[in-house]
DNA sequence: CTCGTGCTTGACGCTTACGTAAACGTAAAG
DNA sequence: CTTTACGTTTACGTAAGCGTCAAGCACGAG
C-alpha cells in the first residue's frame, strides 16, 4: 500500500474558519457540542482531515436546516464502527428516517421553486403592461 | 364568472391549529410577527382562505430551514400588488436570490442522499458479514 | 345563576446557536 | 523589550421560536 508519502495534512482553527467561512467561535462551539474533536498540541487545537470532513458535513447539515443535535447523529453515522447487529439495525433505521425527511424537503423545494416561477411570470407580465403603457403615453 | 356560490369559508384558531398540527401559541406568534393577519370578530380571530394558504407557506418555509424573517419576505412576495416598476424589479431580484438558495439546498440534499446510500450499503455489507459468520459457527 | 368550553392578552421561561468582550499565554518580528 | 499575530478559556448577551402559566371575557347548557 502506497500511503507512505501522504503528508497527513493538518490545519489550524483559523485556517479551517477561513476555508469554510465560519468564525473561530463557531468551530469551538461545535467542539463543545461534541461534533469536532481536534488534537491538542499543548493547548492549541490541531485539525486533521477527519475534522475537516466533519465540519463540511456539519455545515451542509445546517444548510439543510437540521439542528446540531440532529447533525451530530447523522455525522456520527458516517464513521460508526461495524459493531454489533443491534447497532447496525439501529443505524439502518436512522438512515431510513433521515431519507424520508430529506425527500420531504426535496418536495418542499420543488413546490417552492414552482411557486416562485409563477410569481416571476406574473412580475414579468406586470412589467410589460407597465412599459407598454409608458410607451403608449409618450 | 361563477364565484357566487363559494361559501367563503373561515376557520377558528383551533381548527387551523389542529389541521396543521401546530399550537395556538404558534399561530398567535406568527401573527405577532406580522405573518398572519386574521379578521377579528369582536376579539376572536377569524381565519380566511388567504390566512390558511399563508400558514401552509410558512410551515413549508420552516421545513426548508428558513427563519421567520426570511419566510415573511418570501410569503409577502406571493400577494404583492403589481405596484411600480422599482418594486417589481426588486421582487424579481429576490426571486432570483431565493431560487439560488433553494437550488443550493437541493444539491445538498442530493449529496446527502447519496452519502446515506453509501453508509447504508456499508451497513448491509457488515450485516451480511456478521450473519455469515454466525451461520458458519453454528 | 353557574359551569364548562373556547377564546383572549400578557408575561416570564427555555433552548439553540452562536456574538462579543475580557483577560491571558506564546512565539516570532522589529 | 515591545509589538503583533494567533491562540486560549470563561462568561455574559442575544435573537428566534416557541412553551407555559395566569387571569379574564363570552356564551350556550343545565
Amino acid at each position: 500500500m502506497h500511503n507512505s508519502q501522504v503528508p497527513a495534512e493538518t490545519w489550524s482553527i483559523a485556517e479551517l474558519a477561513a476555508e469554510y467561512d465560519v468564525t473561530l467561535r463557531t468551530i469551538r462551539f461545535y467542539e463543545d457540542r461534541g461534533l469536532l474533536t481536534p488534537e491538542r498540541r499543548g493547548t492549541t487545537r490541531v485539525y486533521h482531515p477527519r475534522d475537516r470532513v466533519r465540519l463540511a458535513l456539519i455545515l451542509r447539515g445546517k444548510r439543510l436546516g437540521f439542528s446540531l443535535d440532529e447533525i451530530a447523529k447523522i455525522v456520527d453515522m458516517y464513521d460508526a464502527e461495524p459493531g454489533e447487529e443491534g447497532q447496525l439495525v439501529y443505524l439502518l433505521d436512522q438512515i431510513t428516517h433521515r431519507r424520508t425527511e430529506l425527500e420531504q424537503r426535496r418536495r418542499d423545494i420543488e413546490e417552492t421553486l414552482q411557486d416562485l416561477a409563477e410569481v416571476e411570470a406574473r412580475c414579468h407580465a406586470d412589467l410589460n403592461t407597465l412599459r407598454n403603457r409608458q410607451a403608449a403615453s409618450s
